[in-house]
RNA sequence: GGGCGGGUAGCUCAGUUGGGAGAGCGUCGGCCUUACAAGCCGAGGGUCACAGGUUCGAGCCCUGUUCCGCCCA
C-alpha cells in the first residue's frame, strides 16, 4: 500500500469492522484450557439479556478488555468468559408487556409452562442484542465460552448448591416479613430496596382502654392504615407517665378487638411521639420483632398485590361497614379511608405535623414496597460455625482478596458486619425454580391454589429436597415449590458454574475432563472488573459462595469502577432523558476514541462526567496517529519491503539514540500504570508519548536525519520500529487503529492482539544521547521559538543567530546537533563558536551549554525589553521564595541535606539568571539612551 | 442519625513515602513551516472551599466549619 490510498482522515468506520471480523475469525481470544502459559482469567459481569449497552458497561468492558489484551500480548493465557445474566424480574417484565400487547390479559392467562416457552422464544430472537454490541466495542471476550445463567450446565450448578446449602443448614423456609413489590408480586432481599425520603405527615390516634373508654393512650404514627392490624400497644417500661397502664387492655378503634398494653425498652423512645407505640407485626420489620419477643399475633390486612383483602379484614375484626369500604383497595387508598373513619369516631388528634421519613421502592420497578407476611427461602449468611459472612470478611482483611480502591474495603466490611440473612425466593416464573418439592399425600392441606392461578405453600410443609420420594408416606406424587431463585444466587456461582463445575455432573467424560482442566487453569480468576453498584448484590455473595464451594477466593482482585454520569454530573436514566448511548459515541468519534475517553478518565474513586469535547480530543489523537503513518509512508524507501527487520538496530544519531530511551522508560511507565490497574495514567503516558513525543519532537527530528544520505536508513528503521511498537503498547486501548496501521507496517500474518506487548529493558536507556537532545537541541530550540513568538516573528523568516558556546565541549555538541537546530528552530545562518564578538542590539537565550544572540532591527528591540522584564520579573519572584527558604535557619538545621543542598544550587542559578537578564535589561535601554551607539 | 467520597486554572479533572502546582479543553497571539487546521509554534491564567494545628516546610498529615454527591439506618 502506498501514501495514495491513505486518506488524510481517519475514517474509523472503514476498518472497526474489518478488525471485529477478524479477530473472531482467527479466534484470538479463545483461550486454551490445556496450555502451560501463565492463565491469566476475568469474568464478565453478565449484562441483562435483555439489556443494550450503556456507558457503564462500555467503561467495565473497556477496561476488562483493556486487560486481557495487556496481558494476552504480554503471554498470559487469557480467559475472558463472557455471558448473560436471565435477570428473572427485568425479562419477565419485558415479555409479559408483550404477551399483554398482543392481546392477552396477563401470564396467569397462558400459564406458567407456555410463558416460560415464550421467554426462551423471546430470548432466542431478541435477546443478547448486547453481546454484539460488546463485540463493536472490541471485546475480546472468549466467545466460543458464552454461558448463559439459565443454561444447562449454570442450572446444574444452581441446583447442586441449593440442596448442599440445604442440607448444611445454610437455607430453611420461613414465614416472616419481607419487602413485597406489588407490582412485581414478588418478594424482594432487601437490598433490592431502595430508600428514599420522603416528607410525610404524622397522626395522633387515640386509642381507649378497655375498661374505662374515658382514658386514652394517643399513639403517633405515619400509617394509620396498619391500625387496624395492631396486636397490641407499647409503652416504656419505665416511663412513669403510662407504665401502671402495662398488663392493662386496649379497645382498638374500628374493630372488634382488645389489644394489649405491654412494656417494650427496646421498641419504645421515650422521648419521641406520645411515649405510646402501637405494635403491626405484620406491616412493620420492628414491631415484628417487638412481637416476636411477647408471643403476639401477626395479624396481615393485604395481599400479594399489596391490597385490603376481604378475608384477613375479617379475621381482624374489622367494622364491616369499613371493611366493605376497604376491600381491594391499595394502601395508599386504604390510609384515606381509615383516616376519615378515625376523626368521624373523634379520636384523630388535630396536629398537622410534617415528618421526614424513609420511603422504600422496588428497585426494578420503583414502586413502593410493602412489609409482607409470608414464607420464603433464606440463605443464613452468619451461621455460627460455618458463617459465609465471616469467611468472606477474613478473606478481604486476610488480603486474599484485594479491593481496588482499597477505600471500598471499610463499605464492605461495614455492610458485611451487618449483613442479614437472604431472602432467595422471588414469586415470579422466569428463573431457576427452586429444588424443593412436596409430598400431595402428606401435605396437601398446605398446598393452597390461589386466586387467578398458580400455588402458595405454607411453611407447615415439608421440604422433600433432592430426593424422589417423600421420606414419610414414600410417595411419589410430589408438587415442586412454584417460587424461582433470586437471580443474583445464580450469578454468585458465576466465578465457577461457568468454567463447568461441578465437574463431575458434567453429561459425558470428555466434558468433565475439559471442566476440571478449566477450574484448575483459571479458578481462582484473576481480577473483577465490577462497578460498586453491584458490590453487595454481586460481589459479596460471589465471594462467599466461591469461599464455601471452591475452598478458594473466587478472584485476586476486584477492580472496582465508578460511574458514568453525563457532562453535568447527573446520573443517566430514561426518565430524565439524559443518557449518552454509547453506539451514537462510536458512531460519531470512533469505538477507540470513546474506549480512550473511558480509560483516561477512569480515575480510582471517582465518577467519570462524560464530556464529549474530552472524546472529541482523542478522536483528534486517533487522527494524528493516522497522519504519523501518513508522513512515514511517504517517506518509504521504493524497494523496502513491509518487513522492516530493526530488532537489533543500534542506531547511532542523536534522535535515534534519544527515542528509543524515551520510548524505553514510556513502556516502563505504563506497565507500572497497569500493573496497578492506573488505566488513566497509562492512557496519559501513551497520550504524551506518541503525540508529543514522538510526533512533535522525534519526527520532526527525524525529518533532519531523513534527509541526509548517511542515516537515512537507520533513521527510517528507528521511525518504524518505534512506532510499530508504540502501536503495540497502544493496541489494548485503541485496538481498531492500531490493528490497522501496523499492516502498512508490518507483514506479519497474525493480528497485532497476538503481538508481544513491549517490555521494559533497563539496557535501552541511554543517559548520554537523552541529555544531549534534551540540552542542547531541545533546550535551544525552544529558548528561540520563545523569542519567535513573543515577537511574533513568523516561521517564515529565517534568523540568523549566534551561539556563545560556554567551552570547547559544548561547542562540539552545538556543532554535532546544529542541523535539528536549525531546522527546527528555522535559522538561516548560525554562527558559533566560544568567544564570539556579538552584536550590539540582540535578543538574547541562556541555556546550559551556552547563550544565543539573535540580532535585532530597531523594531523589535521594545518587544525584547517587554520579553525580558518578563522573565526578570519572573526569576525575582522564585529566587525569592528560595532566598527566604534559605534564609530560614531552622530550614538548615532540620531538612535533609540533599533538600538544602538543591536548595542551594537552585539559589546559584537563580541568581545567575536575574544578573544574566537585569543586565541584558540594562544593555537594552542604552539603545534609548544612546542610540548612535547601535551602528 | 451513621458512614464514605469530593470542593485544585474559565470548564472537566490529575497530583500516595509532605520539599517544582500540572494535563486536556477553552482563551489570547503567530503560522496553510511538504504527515496532520481534527494541525503546528508561543503565551496568559490558581491565597489548591474556609479556620486553626503539627512541621524547617502542607494541595498532601491532624482538628473544626461549610457546601456538593453517594451509600446505609
Amino acid at each position: 500500500m502506498s501514501e495514495e490510498t491513505l486518506e488524510k482522515v481517519y475514517d474509523p468506520k472503514k476498518v472497526e469492522e474489518k478488525w471485529m471480523r477478524r479477530w473472531e475469525k482467527d479466534a484470538i481470544s479463545h483461550a486454551d484450557s490445556k496450555s502451560d502459559q501463565p492463565p491469566f482469567s476475568i469474568v464478565i459481569p453478565p449484562p441483562n439479556v435483555t439489556g443494550s449497552l450503556h456507558l457503564g458497561h462500555a467503561l467495565n468492558s473497556t477496561l476488562q478488555d483493556i486487560l486481557s489484551r495487556w496481558r494476552r500480548m504480554s503471554g498470559d493465557n487469557v480467559l475472558w468468559l463472557p455471558g448473560m445474566d436471565h435477570a428473572g424480574i427485568a425479562t419477565q417484565n419485558v415479555v409479559e408487556r408483550r404477551i399483554v400487547s398482543e392481546g392477552k390479559m396477563d401470564r396467569h392467562e397462558l400459564g406458567r409452562k407456555a410463558f416460560i416457552k415464550r421467554v426462551w422464544e423471546w430470548k432466542a430472537e431478541s435477546g443478547g442484542t448486547i453481546l454484539n454490541q460488546l463485540k463493536r466495542l472490541g471485546a475480546s471476550c472468549d466467545w466460543q465460552r458464552e454461558r448463559f445463567t439459565m443454561d444447562e450446565g449454570l442450572s446444574r450448578s444452581v441446583t447442586t448448591v441449593f440442596e448442599q446449602l440445604y442440607k448444611e443448614g445454610l437455607i430453611y423456609r420461613d414465614q416472616r416479613l419481607i419487602n413485597l413489590c406489588p407490582h412485581c408480586r414478588t418478594a424482594l432481599s432487601d437490598i433490592e430496596v431502595e430508600h428514599e425520603d420522603i416528607e410525610g405527615k404524622m397522626y395522633y390516634i387515640q386509642y381507649p382502654l378497655a375498661d374505662d373508654p374515658t382514658k386514652f393512650l394517643t399513639v403517633a404514627t405515619t400509617r394509620p392504615e396498619t391500625m387496624l392490624g395492631d396486636t397490641a400497644v407499647a409503652v416504656h417500661p419505665e416511663d412513669p407517665r403510662f407504665n401502671h397502664w402495662i398488663g392493662k387492655k386496649i379497645k382498638l378503634p374500628l374493630t372488634g378487638r382488645e389489644i394489649p398494653i405491654i412494656g417494650d425498652a427496646i421498641l419504645v423512645d421515650r422521648e419521641k411521639g406520645t411515649g405510646a407505640v402501637k405494635i403491626t407485626p405484620a406491616h412493620d420489620f420492628n414491631d415484628e420483632k417487638s412481637g416476636k419477643r411477647h408471643g403476639l399475633e401477626k395479624i396481615s390486612l393485604i395481599d400479594w398485590s399489596g391490597e385490603m383483602e376481604p378475608l384477613l379484614l375479617y379475621h381482624a375484626e374489622v367494622e364491616r361497614e369499613l371493611a366493605n369500604l376497604l376491600s381491594y383497595e391499595s394502601m395508599t387508598e386504604a390510609r384515606k379511608i381509615v383516616v376519615k373513619a378515625l376523626d368521624e369516631v373523634g379520636i384523630l388528634e388535630p396536629k398537622p405535623e410534617k415528618h421526614m421519613m424513609s420511603l422504600g421502592k422496588c428497585y426494578r420497578c420503583k414502586s413502593i414496597v410493602e412489609p409482607f407476611d409470608s414464607p420464603q427461602w433464606f440463605v443464613k449468611v452468619n451461621a455460627p460455625g460455618n458463617s459465609l459472612a465471616q469467611a468472606a470478611i477474613d478473606a478481604v482483611r486476610k488480603k486474599k482478596i484485594r479491593l481496588i480502591p482499597e477505600s471500598w474495603e471499610a463499605n464492605y466490611f461495614g455492610w458485611m458486619d451487618n449483613i442479614e440473612d437472604w431472602c432467595i425466593s422471588r414469586q415470579i416464573w422466569w428463573g431457576h425454580q427452586v429444588p424443593v418439592f412436596y409430598c400431595r399425600n402428606c401435605d396437601l392441606d398446605y398446598i393452597l391454589g390461589v386466586p387467578g392461578g398458580g400455588t402458595i405453600i405454607t411453611a407447615e410443609a415439608t421440604p422433600i429436597v433432592g430426593e424422589n420420594t417423600c421420606q414419610k408416606c414414600g410417595g411419589t406424587d410430589l408438587e415442586q415449590d412454584p417460587d424461582v431463585l433470586d437471580t443474583w444466587f445464580s450469578s454468585a456461582l458465576w466465578p465457577f458454574s461457568t468454567l463447568g463445575w461441578p465437574a463431575n455432573l458434567q453429561a459425558d467424560e470428555t466434558k468433565q475432563k475439559e471442566a476440571e482442566a478449566l477450574l484448575k487453569r483459571f479458578y481462582p480468576t484473576s481480577t473483577l472488573v465490577s462497578g460498586f453498584d453491584i458490590l453487595f448484590f454481586w460481589v459479596a455473595r460471589m465471594i462467599m459462595m466461591g469461599l464455601h464451594f471452591m475452598k478458594e477466593v473466587p478472584f485476586k482482585d476486584v477492580y472496582i469502577h465508578a460511574l458514568v454520569r453525563d457532562a453535568d454530573g447527573q446520573k443517566m436514566s430514561k426518565s430524565k432523558g439524559n443518557v449518552i448511548d454509547p453506539l451514537d459515541l462510536m458512531d460519531k468519534y470512533g469505538t477507540d476514541a470513546l474506549r480512550f475517553t473511558l480509560a483516561a478518565m477512569a480515575s480510582p474513586g471517582r465518577d467519570i462526567k462524560l464530556s464529549e469535547a474530552r472524546i472529541e480530543g482523542y478522536r483528534n489523537f486517533c487522527n494524528k496517529l493516522w497522519n504519523a503513518a501518513r508522513f512515514i509512508l511517504m517517506n518509504r524507501p521504493g524497494e523496502a519491503n513491509k518487513t522492516t527487520s530493526v530488532s537489533e538496530l543500534a542506531p547511532t544519531t542523536s534522535a535515534n539514540r534519544w527515542i528509543q530511551s524515551r520510548f524505553n522508560q514510556s513502556v516502563a511507565s505504563v506497565d507500572r500504570a497497569l500493573k496497578n490497574y492506573r488505566f488513566d495514567e497509562a492512557a496519559h503516558e501513551i497520550y504524551q508519548f506518541t503525540w508529543h513525543t514522538f510526533c512533535d519532537w522525534y519526527l520532526e527530528l527525524a525529518k533532519v536525519d531523513l534527509q541526509n544520505e548517511s542515516t537515512r536508513d537507520e533513521t527510517y528503521a528507528t521511525v518504524v520500529q518505534t512506532f510499530e511498537a508504540s502501536l503495540r503498547l497502544l493496541h489494548p486501548f485503541m485496538p481498531f487503529l492500531t490493528e490497522e496501521l501496523r499492516t502498512f507496517f508490518k507483514a506479519d500474518t497474525r493480528c497485532l492482539a497476538l503481538a508481544e506487548y513491549p517490555e521494559f529493558s533497563p539496557e535501552k536507556n541511554d543517559v548520554d544521547a537523552e541529555e544531549a537532545v534534551q540540552k542542547v537541541v531541545i533546550d535551544t530550540i525552544m529558548a528561540v521559538r520563545n523569542i519567535r513568538g513573543e515577537m511574533n516573528i513568523p516561521p517564515s523568516e529565517s534568523l540568523p543567530v549566534l551561539i556563545q558556546a560556554k567551552d570547547a565541549a559544548a561547542e562540539k555538541a552545538f556543532e554535532k546537533e546544529m542541523p535539528y537546530i536549525k531546522r527546527l528552530a528555522r535559522l538561516s545562518d548560525v554562527t558559533l563558536g566560544t568567544s564570539l564578538e556579538k552584536p550590539r542590539m540582540s535578543a538574547t537565550a541562556a541555556t546550559d551549554d551556552g547563550t544565543i544572540y539573535l540580532a535585532l532591527d530597531e523594531a523589535r528591540i521594545r518587544s525584547e525589553i517587554d520579553r525580558i522584564s518578563k522573565r526578570l520579573l519572573k526569576a525575582e519572584k522564585a529566587l525569592a521564595i528560595l532566598e527566604k527558604k534559605l534564609g530560614n535557619e531552622k530550614f538548615i538545621a532540620n531538612a535533609p541535606a540533599a533538600v538544602v543542598d538543591k536548595t542551594k544550587a537552585e539559589q546559584q542559578a537563580g541568581i545567575e539568571n536575574k544578573n544574566r537578564l537585569s543586565a541584558e535589561l540594562q544593555h537594552l535601554e542604552t539603545f534609548f539612551s544612546n542610540p548612535t551607539e547601535t551602528q
